[in-house]
DNA sequence: CATGAATGAGTGTTCATTCAT
DNA sequence: GATGAATGAACACTCATTCAT
């Protein structure tokens, strides 16, 4: 019934390239994963468009992970594993200002994650945290919880150090936050949170935010709180 | 096989909401939809379990959506349609100061957005955007555009009746977004943005978030904006 | 991208009569599953080739059976339940010697599963038991340990009678089962029991071992053959 | 690669199952697959099992046998090979009564295949005949075909010399096939013949199943019982 | 020779979509 | 209109087989 392997006048079409790179294959595949995951979704990505991607055949996906969902967890675990022992311990030695350190916060950031691929993760959980739970609490542990603790302290030492005023710490974090999740969104939202073509410069955008959380965080001893500036009813 | 609803003579039997007036169905379907859609995704979303949830057969639902993308688009559009027009009408008309209006404008999209169902669709989009441009665009020239042209309106508006220090206005404006898009994200990520435990008052964020906003917006009264104000380096 | 469906010349092609017989379909579906399994074995089966021979379309399968074990549960369950109910009714209530009732018994089994296509869920059990522990107890419980009870208190009741001789039941169970097994390797083991041109009567083969079992049972050696033996009409 | 089978001048050293010597590779797998094919059945049962637990790996088995198919046909050929030529010879010379030749032919069938491995195969090709035709017509020829013309000859040898009354040879023959068979089938068929917790001694049965069948074929009708009838030791 | 990484045809199962009732 | 039985394309995953090392 199967067709002759040869049958079209051409030359022996080349058998089939078997590269051997085991320990190449897994890395290659994650990354070929986080790619179509984040810009298609979890469950819109075939597998074989996965292997494909990495230079594999299908097989070979099974071969590493045994199955989409644990792939998945590869993915998430892969892209941040680590990441914040390494960065709690550089803000624990931190000499400068709060000001400064906050800065320094956004600003690497961004270039580790936010402008990297690892920043299309949270785009990811975003849209599949209700079908994993599994995968979701992991997430949140690993990774949600961590970062909103570095950001806390660094707040917290802003206060005791007397360089920002006494701040609601449960939602000053969020202004914190609040602008870098703007930041993914922009990258990987396909122009759900910002128009297609806006020219953002992640840079400057996040120079701003500075300005606005540190003027707002700042202690300014001297000037009195504006009346009830425009406080809305 | 199943018996007939009504067979017992009692009285009892409260309206019974009535037989399912057919009017309504799609209205129904398109809620159905969009509860589910935004709970597990469009791909994870079985057309039966829709139909199933507002009361239909599956073929019910193909008689009203012709398939399960239309459903999609029927979906974002239902939830948007309208919504500002609306709006700027009642900016255009707005009396009180800009600071006033700010806040005014994020209560308001707060109690009639934010708060329902209908910010599941901007995580819907999120997620599903890659995988259907065409909806993309209709979403971003129906929601996106009109919504940051209105903030920029109103931004516009301080500035030029003095209210406001000159703003750069491309970045202001994200300003104001981010932290709309964080309460969605709050809602709807299922932990992938904010610790599930996390208590937080919608209301009281937004408060919190306008007097930074406005405390950074406001056109520096009396006290010369500080040097190099917090600046990082 | 999918081609148009009529592009050949011909006419439109009747367009897939979707019977609708929602009752016949699961017995259709057992019968090609029995048929099925017992020839090829149930892995070798495709659960394609079980819905075509019923007449319907893979997915139809699925609807009625979660998968395919389920199918293996249910062939089992479907040809078996009740027989021993209703047999050993018969067998209270019998009138004759006991030679006739053995007779009787084996006859009747021939005649009722033997000679029937449940005679190969046997072969089938022996092949898959070891795969599938839990329709190998299934069938124990339901087939093997009734068949026996039955057998043993048809010899008990020899016994009693002073008909038989005393018996070994624990092993004299097993010449009466033997010959049944023998019979359903016959017809289902392709030859691999029996050579493949052999020409049996199963019906003289049970005559003749019955023969053979109730002379070796038979009480009183002394006694002269009754003049007809409990030989079977 | 193997080192020499006894290079080791020390006494101790007990043959260490060397190294595996080359030429052992294949009768192990065969061995391997064998005890997995009957446990599990030819489709369930993975080539690369059978290579694990004949400690070689996955490719080195096709290097042996170019297909599981073949490796089938390998095991059945293996386990078959030169069996009846032997007992044909065995027979030929046997100097007793034919009763106890009747009880030696069981008993060493027992002792040589049906306590073996080897009994395994009838019920491999029981659940397989469907399968490979090709097999199965060698396997009858092989193994049925000369297994029962060889009981025949042992029957008409008793016939011939007036120990047994005349019989239907093509009835009796199977008189002494099902015992075995069904010996058979209570080791392998997974409790699917036999309740799982019966303790059979296969000794036991075999002999009682030689007296009901000596019994049945002897002779002299009118002579009482010999004293011990054609009992085996 | 032996290995095990790689392959891809094959199969169970799901689910959007159709259509006879 | 509404229904839900039926369909079949699509996809995750398996495993016999190959072949570079």
């Amino acid at each position: 019934m199967p067709l002759p392997k040869f049958i079209c006048g051409k030359a022996a079409e080349p058998p089939v390239k078997r590269e051997r790179r085991k320990d190449a294959r897994p890395g290659e595949l994650l990354d070929a994963a986080l790619e179509l995951f984040v810009d298609k979704g979890f469950a819109a990505t075939r597998a074989e468009e996965v292997a494909a991607r990495a230079g594999v055949s299908k097989g070979t996906l099974f071969l590493y992970f045994g199955s989409k969902e644990e792939l998945l967890k590869a993915v998430v675990r892969e892209n941040i594993s680590g990441r914040f022992a390494e960065w709690n311990h550089e803000f624990e030695t931190f000499a400068g200002s709060t000001a400064e350190m906050l800065a320094y916060c956004l600003n690497t950031w961004w270039e580790r994650i936010g402008a990297t691929k690892a920043s299309g993760i949270t785009k990811l959980m975003i849209g599949e945290a209700g079908n994993f739970p599994e995968i979701a609490a992991f997430y949140q542990q690993e990774v949600v919880v961590p970062a909103q603790a570095l950001i806390r302290r660094v707040l917290q030492r802003g206060i005791e150090r007397g360089e920002f005023k006494p701040l609601d710490l449960d939602y000053a974090i969020y202004s914190v936050i609040a602008p870098m999740l703007f930041l993914m969104m922009w990258k990987h939202s396909g122009g759900a949170c910002v128009p297609d073509g806006f020219e953002l410069s992640p840079e400057d955008y996040i120079r701003h935010q500075l300005d606005t959380l540190l003027h707002g965080f700042q202690a300014t001893p001297s000037t009195p709180a504006p009346p009830n500036g425009g406080r809305a009813a």
